[in-house]
DNA sequence: CGTGTTTAAGTCAATATGACCTTTAGGGGT
DNA sequence: ACCCCTAAAGGTCATATTGACTTAAACACG
């Protein structure tokens, strides 16, 4: 790089890295993959996994380059996108690092690897963490606290939630989706007649799933619409 | 900052800057305000105003000065968030170059004076620049591009219609503000239904206006509420 | 062949929506 | 004063959607 603008004493270069909000469902409750930390700063802290994006590779490449050497995840079978950037010039100890905060959801994932900057990684409660309220590294409880406000909206109008469920899936699993990330009980009937009558949200596999006990469940696949017309909202009250 | 991981090829600085999409609408048309470069690269192309962000202040910061700074407006006065970093290594000719994007709402704002590094600036009519798609610096057409997705998508579901008025409105200006964004007339007796049901979208100030001709118009200014539920959809058709 | 359990489908009153129409409150002209 | 034009404000009504609830269907198991 060349040094235009190196005897300006205001502007300084800085680094960039990506941290992952990685959510996932299991047992019936929200997770977040975090690490414990193996470097310093926050050495033995938890933190979300992250890590500085490299020469020639995109924001996103990072993002699935670090899912992949922290969490053992291959990116290609979850949802990922951009939540925003944060740069508080004071939010690292070590100087400037503005970092780009991505959003993955997937299906329940394998018990994830300890990466090369991480002593392990682990699973943890959201609810939980977020009572709590302390004891992440950097401005990260911030960061998960926006992503978590993030996905109960994006599930509102997109098939996001569909990203939390495997391949194919019964109604009542992705019911359960939302009843898990809002926090309330959905009535079965109403939801299963908006999800089949918002076009391009599911569609019918033709196959069905043998519960343990009851009914034989159709089974779905994600349809072909990302944004939902109309949108499933919360709040209004779509059931008891 | 310190030395740590200078021995690394991989990673390297970065210069973080941001840029903004500031939209108003004059004359019934959605305008973004432009500069013309007066700096290398793209010495004298159109561009979105931004710059480096500096050492010491956070990236919202750093947006509200390069607001004042290239096209003098106070930020205060309009509502401005963040819409996403855009960090693609060939981004910029210069090196890496990651850059946050901030869109800003406004009303009627003054012509602007050119800044600093901005020859001159000016608004630009959003709907003939996304017609030609070309001529922007940088892959500023890109985040223009994800700019007007995003108000498009945001005065749905937000207040942030109301950005684009004065202190105080009228119904019918808050539905021209609608009808220039989405480009689709929308019928005044049900927006104003649909309006005035939705709680906290706006309050009555109990003064009234009187227009050139005509009945006057109740002149209500912004509610408590920014999410709005239920949401003003577009699509399903609002009217005719 | 009942029973328990879960999915699937149906009912219905209350509410919201989209497409209209009517009334009201000005201003300007004659 | 009166009429006419315009835009706001308010009303009507058939249709669609919602929320709460009930009923029917399809298994597994004993």
């Amino acid at each position: 790089m060349d040094d235009w603008l190196k005897d300006s004493v205001e502007v300084e270069a800085s680094w960039v890295t990506v941290d992952l909000a990685i959510f996932t469902i299991r047992d019936d409750r929200l997770m977040v993959l975090l690490i414990e930390r193996g470097v310093e700063p926050f050495l033995g802290r938890p933190a979300l996994p992250g890590g500085y994006v490299q020469k020639n590779e995109t924001l996103r490449d990072g993002a699935l380059r670090e899912l992949w050497e922290e969490a053992g995840i291959d990116g290609g079978r979850l949802h990922l996108e951009q939540l925003g950037a944060y740069g508080d010039p004071q939010r690292d100890p070590r100087g400037r690092v503005v970092t780009i905060a991505y959003l993955a959801l997937g299906p329940d994932l394998p018990a994830p690897v300890g990466g090369t900057d991480a002593r392990r990684a682990y699973w943890a409660s959201v609810s939980q963490l977020m009572a709590e309220a302390k004891g992440l590294a950097f401005d990260h409880l911030a960061i998960l606290s926006d992503a978590l406000e993030e996905v109960r909206r994006k599930i509102e109008y997109t098939a996001a939630a569909t990203a939390f469920c495997g391949e194919s899936f019964t109604l009542s699993e992705l019911r359960t989706v939302y009843e898990v990330i809002w926090g309330e009980g959905l009535d079965p009937s109403n939801f299963r007649r908006k999800v089949l009558n918002t076009v391009g949200f599911v569609e019918s596999t033709g196959e069905r799933w043998h519960p343990p006990t009851g009914r034989p469940a159709g089974l779905y696949r994600r349809g072909s619409a990302w944004l939902l017309s109309p949108p499933l909202l919360r709040g209004t009250g779509n059931g008891a």
